[in-house]
DNA sequence: CTAAGTGCAAAGAATTTGCAAAACG
DNA sequence: CGTTTTGCAAATTCTTTGCACTTAG
């Protein structure tokens, strides 16, 4: 069967290698923001007959076709993520001692950048927000040394 | 006499070599962003006695005593600008036509990103914003093609 | 078939680093 | 004087590309 991924490249007319076919299902079942290294390598264990050019070349079409976005979140590599299927955006908040990244979408924030770019004579193109944080101190709650555990993503509109 | 960001390595207790002084000026000098082959070809031109190597780790020591800001506007480069004053975070606008960046203030952005850190469960430790736009149209003003110059910087609170 | 995609290894671009010489404090 | 810093060139890291070979459509 065809991935959400692999459905989009037809859409856009793409020719479906074995290669890209395999790229699209690891990116349909990312719901993190893997850089290509870590593409390559979930792609490998699936089909060894891929090569890292074949990923870098594959995730910059599909970003030209609007089908993947790239981001940076600094350390010098870019990472990917699908475009949301819902067109709202979101943004990311990175907790800066786990490195874990939640997602968010508020809409005060759209409406204000929107306002924002207006003031200052431009129309908004885009934008990009990233919030650095540190999870909050609980006010009670036992528990030992806190290693990394799992943050839990969810939206923050009012 | 001592520049700006001269006097701040001072502080820092810096050794104050002949070209980190012509860095630290060229630096203090700067209200744009410029990247390290810019910085290097402003150094230069002071003093012709400084590698790029030497503008690189003196651009990384500096951010590191946190007297200098790394910024990431795309297009590869690591761009740095001095860190403000004030201590009023302030973010970018980039004209995605020219290239321009405008930067602005706003304290009710800075107050909505603190409360959506906080409805996710983490303090705020910094963030970043940056907004993409295009010149809105003017109702009338003629000009020709307009290369790469100085923008205006102005802030954008109420 | 034939234009488009792939692998490989080499090329690029940005940044870092090892080492001997030079300079700050 | 003993660190620290610098210059230079070589090394690293991430990403792109040239070219001969495959393949989807």
């Amino acid at each position: 069967m065809e991935s959400r991924i692999e459905r989009l490249c037809v859409e856009k007319g793409l020719k479906m290698t074995g290669q890209r076919r395999v790229i699209a299902l690891v990116l349909s079942e990312a719901d993190d923001h893997p850089d290509v290294e870590e593409l390559y390598r979930r792609a490998s264990r699936r089909d060894a007959h891929i090569s890292i050019a074949t990923v870098y070349r594959t995730v910059r079409l599909l970003e030209e076709k609007g089908i993947l976005e790239k981001r940076d979140f600094g350390g010098g590599r870019a990472r990917y993520e699908p475009t949301g299927e819902d067109h709202a955006s979101h943004h990311h908040l990175i907790d800066v001692d786990s490195g874990k990244v939640v997602e968010f979408a508020n809409s005060d924030h759209e409406r204000l950048v929107r306002a924002i770019a207006e003031r200052l004579g431009f129309d908004l193109v885009s934008h990009r927000l990233e919030l650095f944080g540190r999870r909050r101190e609980q006010p009670r709650r036992d528990r030992g040394a806190l290693p990394d555990s799992e943050p839990a993503p969810l939206g923050a509109n009012p």
